[in-house]
DNA sequence: AATAAACATGAAAGCGATTACATTACTGCC
DNA sequence: GGCAGTAATGTAATCGCTTTCATGTTTATT
């Protein structure tokens, strides 16, 4: 491996220009270029990333702290980090929180001790608090998350809106006995969802009685057993509400293995639009994320903070209804 | 930031009896190094992980290239992959192929230029001799694939007794007409899944017609096209063999679509294993495939290549069929 | 008690880049 | 042609750690 000794005495110059050929910042004569780059090129030569870093004090690297990697948009979420730090010779180290707000403070604390020039995040665990002394000590974006202090360093989807779109959709249809089931409402996005839902139903003049709104655990067995929950509780609804398409398949299995049809006798919404939405019959009808743009959006916006690139993006990314075939006017 | 200067003035030794107690290979009086701890603990004392590195030739990191991110299975593995390495200190620098060779290419080039101590290389597209080049070059693990040449630095799956023990299960309830929907051939597993279940037929005295087998894209939509091929094709067949979940799910959708019901008319087998195999009614009968012990000893492998750690694990994973309901004697 | 062996520590030379500062080489202007 | 001013390049210190080699200190051996 070839140091750039060797190509600086190669070129007949000194380490020093070699180096500000490679950076590109300073002038450099044009014909002392063109001999650095020759001399690069015969010896084959790969600058050490490891001086660099020293050096210059900069990884190159953009931590991801994510808190459950094997989560539903994980991948889409990725592949677009990745291309867009790759455009500019960035690094992506990732680590997972494993689901454990303890495991996720490691991560984070593994990362900065690698010295990364710069954080993404996605925790539902750790305190808006935490981000926000977080974020003084290194640059760092929030992702599918909004902390109100650092906003400008978030990158999130509007859950209400969504959640309001659909619900509005079965008022529209003829609904006025939904019920909704929700997330985990100590997170942000459980909890925007079923308010987006509460406000469609209150635009529409329909009360949500207690009962009406059961709190799951985004797995596909909590919806079923929300199904499960309502009946017991005698509650009427010809409609459902539900806060992703995992419940909401789990649910919609629950009806039909009770007889039900959906839509016909119970109409259906999910949220999400996973790939797997359509691969249930009926079709899920369900709120789409743009996940690969907040994706883009939230590394551009790192790496503005990181290295003081320029930056108009947006911060918070609109949803849409797909319909599919769970959605029908009530018996 | 304090440096190792600085605690080791405060400690009072040397720097390099700091660096002895960091690094733990050479023994260091036990008063001494808790004296030295002591005095990191007190400065907040982090090592600079760009010098150690240059002074020690090791990144501590380790690389990651996947043909393509998002993939079905990328999660999991990930999830495992990241703890296992995390287990040893060793950080997880990812890079996409974007479904593309030349990306590819790009991919590792940069993991190598980043100086990874060791790459994990899942790639369909790569061929045989570009990674035993490779593996000349930096300790390397392959995922998802076995290279003859690489053998003991491969990881991966038995698809051809998955595939078999799916044939055989769908031959065992009394099928004699099975089709079979492959992945892209030139792709391995593809291969010898389709292998797997020529050997099931074989083995029972089976005839499998040139026309009952079908070369399909992985996706849900070529399961359907397939369908509709086999028909075109006036093939009778009372059971299909589907090389992955989604393209069974793409037939199992085609076939209901039909007027057919899956399993009393048609009997179907996916593999795989997704999640969302049971989403659909049905339930899909799938092969299942241990995703996430196949990553742990895909990164233990790789750390006891690039670290010297020991190792005894295992190269190739079983599979085993999970029973659903898209299997049943045929009419 | 003398000597060898083992052990613990320190001194200092790298590792391979970046960059502040000094120096040299041009340019244009009078 | 000489001088100022700018542009291009070189010099050398620096980043913070690891590691070899040398030195000093114990401990065992007889």
């Amino acid at each position: 491996m070839s140091t750039i000794k060797e190509v600086a005495s190669l070129a007949g110059v000194s380490p020093a220009t070699v180096s500000r050929v490679m950076n590109g910042e300073v002038p450099v004569a044009e014909k002392t270029r063109q001999r650095v780059e020759d001399a690069m090129q015969r010896l084959g030569y790969r600058p050490n990333s490891f001086a660099r870093s020293l050096a210059s004090n900069r990884s190159d690297c953009i931590g991801l702290v994510i808190s459950h990697l094997a989560g539903p948009f994980m991948g889409t979420m990725m592949v677009n980090l990745e291309e867009r730090l790759r455009l500019n010779q960035k690094s992506l180290l990732v680590s997972s929180g494993h689901n454990e707000l303890s495991r996720e403070m490691e991560s984070i604390d593994f990362l900065m001790s690698r010295r990364c020039d710069g954080l993404l995040v996605q925790s539902d665990r750790l305190s808006d608090d935490a981000l926000i002394a977080l974020a003084t000590e290194i640059p760092l974006v929030v992702i599918n998350r909004l902390v109100p202090a650092l906003a400008s360093q978030c990158s999130y989807v509007d859950n209400q809106r969504g959640s309001y779109l659909a619900t509005r959709h079965l008022i529209q249809q003829g609904h006025c006995h939904i019920a909704c089931i929700t997330g985990p409402l100590w997170k942000q996005d459980a909890a925007q969802r079923l308010a987006g839902f509460r406000q469609a139903m209150a635009e529409a003049g329909l009360q949500v009685p207690e009962a009406a709104v059961i709190e799951g655990s985004w797995q596909e067995s909590s919806g079923r057993i929300a199904v499960d929950t309502l009946r017991q509780r005698n509650l009427h609804f010809t409609a459902l509400a539900v806060g992703n398409d995992d419940m909401a398949i789990g649910a919609m299995m629950r009806l039909q293995a009770l007889g039900l049809n959906v839509p016909r006798d119970v109409s259906l919404v999910g949220f999400d639009d996973e790939v797997y939405a359509h691969y249930v019959t009926p079709g899920l009808t369900s709120v789409h994320v743009p996940v690969d743009r907040m994706a883009q959006a939230a590394s551009g916006r790192l790496l503005s903070l990181a290295y003081d690139e320029p930056w108009e993006g947006e911060r918070c990314f609109a949803t849409h209804l797909v319909e599919r075939g769970t959605v029908a006017p009530p018996p």
